[in-house]
DNA sequence: TCCGTCATGTAAATGGTTACATGATTCG
DNA sequence: CGAATCATGTAACCATTTACATGACGGA
């Protein structure tokens, strides 16, 4: 019966929020859950038609011609409360830097220390990315229900970005000591 | 060209360590990668006859009758050398717990404190699944060139599992002060 | 006018899991 | 013998990305 229930879960939840267009509903996915989240308008479209179909959402005219504005009706709003209650899937990880380590005498110290590097320098802009979303976050409202709920999110991408640098520097230093 | 690299590459590299049946090598990648990466056998075996095709791994009689164990042939070294200077591509990422805890406000707080709590216990186990990994690799002999990777990518999971408790620990505090 | 952005969608290919079918071997 | 495990494979399905086609609108 579940027919792609994530993407559904994620569009529904977006549009709880506030009613909008497929193609800003990408956007909002990657600026806002971009760290933990993605969705692709080859996901995006077909979902907001399925949606559509099964009177979970409506389309209102936007300003353009053509434009699709969408909305939550009640029935798509009992809906994402029973998706939010489903026990969430992860996704079998799969982590090419790490496979890569693993088999590290295949490729020698340098290669290696170079694919460290690299997840530092992207753990760092992640926490740059971060530092921002935190600082647009905490200037809304007190009163905003999400607000809180928004910074757990923005705090675990905060200590998974960190846990990350200070591996990336003590793993970087073992490089250094190691032949080869 | 690229006919689903990212398993030929775990493929050939755990065949680099050691010749597997492919029943060996999904248990091998479960126990030894289980953290960061994952197969199931309906990747596995088509990936061995099209890599056998290739003439990148040869397949011996096994003990038992119809198991074919694989091991790597010279090209198979060549293209695995050549797969794993790739730049690691990463899968987008998909965390259905913090997908809900963004939109916590719609769920409550006290389902986002199971939520969190569950994450929380997963990372416990996840560290000590690691610390008995531990042991057993710093059990092998000091001359094995890849013990040090090994160590490498354990620690790699003992930073991220031990933010994971550290975020869990902070936010179901901050849950509890939530009203709701 | 032309470019960039907003906007909607489709088609093809890929990547991957799950479930199933089949059978040998080992061990209690 | 019967159950668990070892072993190989296939088929169906699902999820997802990528690339493409199309066009409206706004501003330099």
């Amino acid at each position: 019966m579940p027919r792609s229930t994530q993407t559904d879960l994620a569009v529904l939840a977006a549009l709880s929020i506030e009613p909008m267009t497929g193609y800003a509903l990408r956007d909002a996915i990657r600026v806002h859950l971009g760290a933990f989240w993605s969705e692709s308008f080859g996901q995006i479209y077909p979902a907001l038609a399925r949606l559509r179909a099964d009177g979970l959402v409506a389309a209102d005219e936007g300003d353009r011609s053509g434009s699709n504005v969408h909305s939550l009706t009640a029935a798509g709003r009992a809906r994402l409360v029973e998706l939010m209650r489903e026990t969430p899937t992860s996704t079998p990880p799969r982590n090419g830097m790490l496979l890569r380590l693993f088999f590290g005498s295949v490729l020698g110290a340098a290669a290696c220390r170079e694919l460290v590097a690299d997840a530092r320098s992207q753990a760092l802009a992640m926490l740059d990315h971060l530092a921002t979303a935190r600082r647009a976050t905490e200037a809304e409202p007190d009163h905003l229900p999400q607000r809180p709920y928004w910074l757990m999110t923005i705090s675990a991408g905060e200590h998974s970005a960190r846990a990350a640098i200070a591996w990336a520097d003590e793993t970087l230093a073992t490089l250094d000591a190691l032949p080869d």
